[in-house]
DNA sequence: CTGTTAGCGCTTTCAG
DNA sequence: CTGAAAGCGCTAACAG
């Protein structure tokens, strides 16, 4: 039979409020109690029943997500499996508050992460936007004692956790690849669309898109970036121009949202013109485009998979357990017409 | 505050004990009695708190896991990812067994279900034979409120509770939709490599492949099957043979095990006569062949996830709660040398 | 058929 | 600094 606490206080003479002291390193223990406890412990090989412990407790976590408000297809999905979560919540001894604040404003990240850290929130998970000031309050809420893990997009350098989404260099790396395939030995232009290169994921993906291009595939020529904004009008417009000037471009990576303006201009090309498109985030338009062999390759992030895994880190962490590292690794999903979910 | 049982009582004028049994359909109680209970838990909008309810049952989830004793990669990664669940048996309340049977084998497997059955267990999993006296056995154990998933390889048509594998047969067709890309306008011969058709995944993967490249790569000649028998010595001989009678191989698809004799081969062709490869499964010998370019694309199916999976359904089904649907899909993941994890 | 009572393993007052 | 006792939400005998 597992060993319980009171077998821990039996074995080392002390009662169970002693031993509770020490497994929670709560003070007013002698260094000799303690040692006996823990010798106890080591020795019944004893394992705490977390499940117990919380139901004594009357556990909650109180956790904060902290999302943009931008309105497009990827960033509501995200704010749905948010949703998702809230709805387990009770049995998950959950209770999830959300802070939607201006997508890219430092300053409003800044103020929404003070405002979390003040309620003591058993977590903190927040789409970061890479800027020095919110490293800055990241760090002060670790330090703190508060966990904190970014969603979607990191925030490198600071002490968080952990970060639950892509690797977004391997992203951009892997589209080159697609990319480089499908175009074959012929010779041709190569059009990029971003949101905003000063925005770190679509930089990241632009980066590790133009490494490969370079390296693999030198017979392809990488036009400037295009900025769409994450705007379908701009996106269409940008795009439209570009295709104008260029008359040779075979294939086009649309690293960032904003996906209806791009869909909407494929349809105006002739299908045997058509470039070779790879874009981002499965949605409504890109699932339909993909169907529709507008677009030949879709990457995505799963953002359920992505919001439970912050929970779980969360959790995790505000009481100090390890986690199932495999588990928690964020995949690059690579979707063609043939394996859409 | 959340209700519980007690408040229950009290909403419905009864007594805990009767409350418990409503909750947990047991007999004795009368049906008005049911119906005052019933009401009172709408009412007060009840869920009951399984950690509790765990807790005062003692309950431990009595898990057997019926693995083939099969020696290759996939099926040592996936015995090692049960062994991880063991690893955290105590924590989740899990007692899990393993039983291995000699692959393939309809009626070891059978045996094994039955032997299983016996104890009772709170759920099995299973890598199915897809024989009509396996799917017997499964119909009874399920009938007899023992829940069952099917692990990798499922059995249609039995009333397995649920499948925690991937879909074979878009499996097949994503190679496809990839090869022909990968290759291009120019004719060829693309070759197959299973271990036998005889084994559902095989026969659903090649189908999938040999549809779409009917119907969307007309210009590609699709080989017979060759059946290496998961073995690579095997499978490095029948290759060997079709690329010496067909001087025009452009594509391997290999989607069964036995890799390893694949890769040997490989190694002995002229970088730039290569032909594009698609294989199954990231394991030490497909992963180095990617990384080396002799490989240029790998379907995966991530084990760990898989019975992750396995177990979470389990237990749902065990104590008749639901899964998050979405979080049960196992996904085709698609490895590149640039998104290898 | 229904109620009472004593726990499950852990935490938490409140006294010593 | 340490211990005794009550209780978290639920279940399981055992009586009625």
């Amino acid at each position: 039979m597992k060993p319980t606490v009171h077998d821990i206080a039996v074995h080392a003479g002390v009662s169970l409020a002693t031993v509770d002291r020490v497994l929670n390193n709560r003070p007013g223990v002698r260094h000799e109690t303690r040692a006996k406890v823990d010798a106890a412990v080591a020795a019944l090989g004893f394992v705490r029943d977390m499940a117990a412990a919380n139901l004594a407790k009357g556990r909650v976590y109180p956790l904060t997500f902290i999302l943009p408000s931008n309105d497009n297809s990827f960033m509501r999905g995200l704010a749905a499996a948010v949703g998702d979560a809230i709805a387990r919540a009770a049995v998950e001894r959950l209770a999830i508050r959300i802070i939607e604040v201006p997508a890219f404003d430092p300053q409003a990240l800044v103020a929404a992460l003070r405002e979390a850290g003040r309620e003591k929130p058993a977590g903190i998970a927040l789409v970061a936007v890479d800027a020095p000031e919110v490293r800055a309050v990241v760090d002060e809420l670790v330090e703190a004692g508060i966990p904190v893990v970014t969603l979607v997009s990191d925030l490198p350098g600071s002490k968080r956790q952990h970060y639950a989404g892509i690797d977004n260099i391997a992203a951009g790396r892997t589209a080159a690849s697609l990319m480089g395939r499908f175009l074959g030995r012929e010779p041709g232009s190569v059009a990029v669309l971003a949101g905003s290169l000063v925005v770190r994921d679509h930089r990241e993906r632009f980066e590790g898109f133009r490494a490969v291009m370079a390296a693999e595939f030198g017979h392809l020529h990488l036009l400037p970036v295009l900025e769409g904004r994450d705007d379908p009008a701009t996106a269409e417009r940008v795009l439209r121009e570009a295709l104008a000037a260029h008359a040779d471009i075979a294939g086009i990576y649309s690293l960032g949202a904003g996906n209806r303006g791009l869909v909407r201009l494929l349809k105006e090309v002739r299908r045997d013109r058509r470039p070779a498109v790879i874009a981002h985030e499965l949605t409504g338009t890109t699932r339909a485009a993909l169907t529709d062999g507008l677009i030949d390759a879709v990457l995505n992030q799963d953002a359920g998979h992505e919001v439970r895994s912050a929970i779980r880190v969360l959790k995790a962490s505000a009481d100090g357990q390890s986690v199932v590292e495999a588990q928690e690794r964020i995949r690059l999903d690579i979707f063609l017409r043939d394996n859409l979910p």
